[in-house]
DNA sequence: AAAACCACTGCAAACGTATGCATCGCCGGT
DNA sequence: ACCGGCGATGCATACGTTTGCAGTGGTTTT
């Protein structure tokens, strides 16, 4: 309850109530002294501009709705890669004076109106795997929403969006397992048309393949959903096609998570086995054991893009999509063949490796999790 | 832009803009009949209450700040944990049709002051870890604030808290390890002042200790900021002690994904050589290498009992501080040690436990990550 | 000395909604 | 026939700010 008003304030300080509002603005319209003397008294007593009484008159919010995608219906937790996108924009809004109304929720008809018709809003960012093609069909519904979406980045298609650039990513993590000298690289991820991030991962595996020349299995490729449940699910799926692999690019992180854990589950140590290589840099990847080589997305300048880029919308200035370069980030679930095979001769006779992974499509140590 | 008012959707219906209001707000006073004809073509027209002016007259927002405590300008990120806090928070207040303004930011003097005075919210929830003896200081200057906070609750501290019965987890968690046989059991987590909720973990964990009977090595205890670092180097300290311990309790799953690296790195290994229990639950842990034993908070309940307490507060109804009953969770991290027994002698001669973490005291695998 | 200008300030009208109060028509009771 | 009551609606105001416009007094220009 804000009983102060910039009415008692102006009385206090002898002045119009219309000078105190442009002196807490700051406009050069008014005297220094004068806004010195407004400021010092609003500080006094505790004075803080109405927030609602200033948009109504003024229209403006500043603020911006964050709508991240959710799932959970279904059970599926949120990526834990969205707390550093949620941090990174709020902070990135917040240096530009802008509050950010968060929300979770499943795409919809009316998001944008919700917020922006309401003029609780003046943009609204969208975060969130899955459901873009309904949801590309639906912004392309609406003209000139300011809405800007943090994803897969297709010329032609509605709509305005930042994201990273997946293919490039996809590329890097192949090509590096790649220069580690492996030859037959698996991929696990969420390739359906809902996930066109996924995709574009999925096709810069396949630039990799075709740049080093050679022919790829397509039973390599192992679609799962974006969870660690994915991973495992997608990892048992390969192992049992019975098919010699020597390392996996998954789609993301948790794939990789959800992976690892298949494989030893199966006595296929990583990376002495399998290299694996994810996506996202997630928190805590570093520490597990394995540590994860991953694909960074560098999320601070995620948050300022797709600011920026919304507040240009808002203004009325050009926009394009933007696309950010990743980052190839190498830990130890990623280790080279040739290495590999000097420790092998080193400590003696061991089983090749195929003969682990046919050895892997008949044994279970533990009970799934 | 919302272009059409409530008095063009009155024009429209016939009737007057007072009746419009009162249809929207499905207020009795108005006819079943004509609240329909409003509605119809109030969704027709796509009419949207304006946000501003509506909190303009009747002076509520139906907004909750939620301020999340960040340190990160010391670089540190932000525990994931907070990322289904904030979820479950803001899906609770969705249910009662309330909007999230987040905000990451320092505790400072006038969060409070910002939010509330400025109507841009009603009240706030703080979340986050330390900074807690400043904090409470503050908050005990503000005497009738809308602020509930998650965290320690400790009666006679000014402010209203809601929290996990970190004591009881802290409890359950060292129970279940002396439950497995273990008797020496450490501890990692930081419990200086400013951190209560894992000195409260600390207390369950000695509370265990002394129903068992059974002396404490004072030196089992090792002070660590709430990371994966802070484990880590926690986890070093301890074997360089030279102590002999079978299990460690860590005050949050942060420090026992760095205490297990750390163990790793010395050739001890999880739970074969040392068990491990965290504290949160946090996403992925069910699926690292070993799956991690841990205590898990309640988010969803914890989101509703939050909105649901500070909604109370500002209502001006009686609140009381509540504590949520933690869970144990049992994975693969932790183990009994009578199995563990069986076992080696089963698999022959076999260092002793205490002969190998002698070893690890002198032997680094690899680097610290 | 009048005119033009400048820096500063006040006046007053919005912004779009919610709501107390008055109004109105109608029905049932006396 | 009158009155009280009730259901439904309209009238008019207030919420606290921002901002176009109109002063006001003083200084510079012509």
């Amino acid at each position: 309850m804000n009983r102060v008003t910039a009415g008692e304030i102006a009385e206090l300080a002898g002045v119009s109530q219309a000078t105190v509002s442009r002196a807490l603005r700051g406009s050069p319209l008014v005297n220094s002294q004068t806004r010195e003397r407004v400021l010092r008294i609003a500080t006094e007593r505790n004075y803080k501009v109405n927030t609602s009484a200033s948009r109504l008159r003024s229209k403006q919010s500043r603020t911006l709705a964050l709508l991240v995608h959710d799932d959970s219906e279904m059970g599926s937790d949120i990526n834990p890669f969205f707390l550093s996108m949620i941090a990174a924009i709020t902070k990135a809004a917040a240096q530009k004076n802008y509050d950010i109304l968060l929300s979770f929720q499943q795409f919809s008809d009316d998001w944008i109106a919700e917020y922006e018709d309401s003029n609780k809003a003046e943009g609204v960012i969208m975060l969130g795997y899955g459901g873009y093609t309904d949801y590309i069909r639906k912004i392309g519904m609406l003209d000139n929403a300011h809405c800007v979406t943090w994803g897969p980045v297709i010329d032609g298609q509605p709509g305005h969006f930042v994201g990273c650039d997946n293919a490039h990513g996809g590329y890097i993590a192949t090509k590096h397992l790649f220069d580690l000298d492996h030859r037959q690289i698996a991929f696990i991820g969420d390739v359906s048309d809902d996930c066109p991030e996924f995709q574009a991962r999925y096709s810069g595996y396949r630039r990799a393949y075709e740049e080093a020349g050679l022919g790829r299995d397509p039973l390599l490729q192992s679609s799962a959903p974006p969870s660690e449940l994915g991973g495992y699910e997608g990892a048992e799926r390969l192992i049992d096609r019975g098919l010699s692999f020597t390392a996996v690019f998954c789609a993301t992180d948790l794939n990789a998570i959800g992976a690892i854990r298949a494989f030893r589950n199966r006595n296929l140590h990583v990376p002495a086995d399998i290299s694996v290589v994810g996506f996202d840099d997630l928190p805590s990847i570093a520490y597990t054991t394995p540590a994860l080589t991953t694909v960074r997305q560098d999320t601070a300048t995620a948050g300022h893009v797709l600011v920026e880029t919304l507040l240009r919308l808002v203004r009325g200035s050009d926009v394009v999509s933007r696309l950010l370069p990743p980052e190839l980030i190498v830990r130890q679930s990623s280790r080279s063949l040739r290495a590999d095979e000097a420790a092998t001769s080193r400590a003696g006779p061991r089983p090749t490796h195929a003969e682990r992974l046919a050895q892997a499509a008949t044994r279970t140590l533990d009970q799934r999790p």
